[in-house]
DNA sequence: ATGCCTTGCATGGCAAGA
């Protein structure tokens, strides 16, 4: 089974990038974040006349998840247990946003996930950003059955991950707290499977500065599989053409073929 | 030090991205 991440930064604007993805990698399971679209303005139609089903989580024009998958699509489930909420006031009641959705695609539990990108790190998100991944790793370790959380995590795991670590001290992404939490996340047998077949490549370049052109990128987009999962990865890419050319999102998506 | 670019929306300057 092939299942693709893709942090989409607004599928209306690239719904037609999207479904040329699907039918070019041949892909069983395509997981979107950052939609940016509300629930009824999704975009549907493009992905059913492919053969896919769908399912979306979007609240407003922040965030949004989904999952496009033509091997199963059940038990759709729009947050994970003990899944945190935010609030940009910290005395209202925090929401829980559009950030997560899971659901049963072929005999494996796939979960879209759009980790909070934590703005500063004197900054709230930031704090939101390690309590989701601390929750998601008590989660993910509760489990024993095939699974997959794939998505955007705005960390930089290791100082290769990016083309410069010296630009991000004293920015969030590369920070000991942000890899502590991905490391307890990715321990007791949970790992993080698109490593393996991408290591030294990037997964994003910001619009700004050249940074494509000049590939001054980083890697933070990933699958991690559970222990019941993550032997059956065989092979993986990062489709770094997708980044190339007009209207292209600043992330690319990451395949991983699963057995 | 800042903008560099891109998105959506109370369509006009923001917020957010990383």
């Amino acid at each position: 089974m092939r299942i693709a991440s893709w942090n989409i930064n607004s599928v209306r604007t690239r719904i037609e990038r999207a479904v040329d993805l699907l039918q070019r990698h041949d892909i069983d399971v395509l997981a979107l974040q950052e939609t940016k679209v509300k629930d009824e303005a999704f975009p549907t139609e493009p992905f059913t006349e492919a053969g896919y089903e769908v399912a979306h989580f979007g609240l407003n024009q922040w965030n949004g998840v989904a999952l496009i998958s033509r091997v199963g699509l059940e038990n759709v489930r729009t947050s994970f247990p003990q899944q945190p909420g935010y609030h940009n006031d910290p005395t209202a009641p925090q929401d829980i946003e559009a950030r997560a959705l899971g659901a049963e695609c072929g005999g494996v539990e796939v979960w879209s996930l759009y980790v909070p990108n934590g703005r500063e790190i004197a900054h709230p998100h930031y704090d939101y950003k390690l309590r989701f991944l601390y929750t998601l790793g008590a989660y993910a370790h509760s489990l024993s059955t095939p699974a997959v959380f794939v998505g955007d995590y705005n960390i930089a795991p290791r100082d290769s991950d990016v083309w410069d670590a010296s630009f991000f001290a004293g920015k969030t992404h590369l920070t000991e707290p942000e890899r502590h939490a991905f490391s307890f996340l990715c321990s007791e047998g949970v790992e993080e499977t698109s490593r393996r077949f991408t290591e030294g490549e990037y997964s994003y370049w910001d619009y700004t500065a050249m940074r494509f052109p000049k590939n001054e990128g980083m890697r933070i987009d990933f699958q991690v599989a559970t222990a019941a999962l993550a032997g059956r990865a065989c092979a993986g890419f990062i489709d770094r053409e997708e980044r190339s050319g007009k209207g292209a999102s600043d992330h690319a998506p990451v395949v991983v073929d699963y057995e």
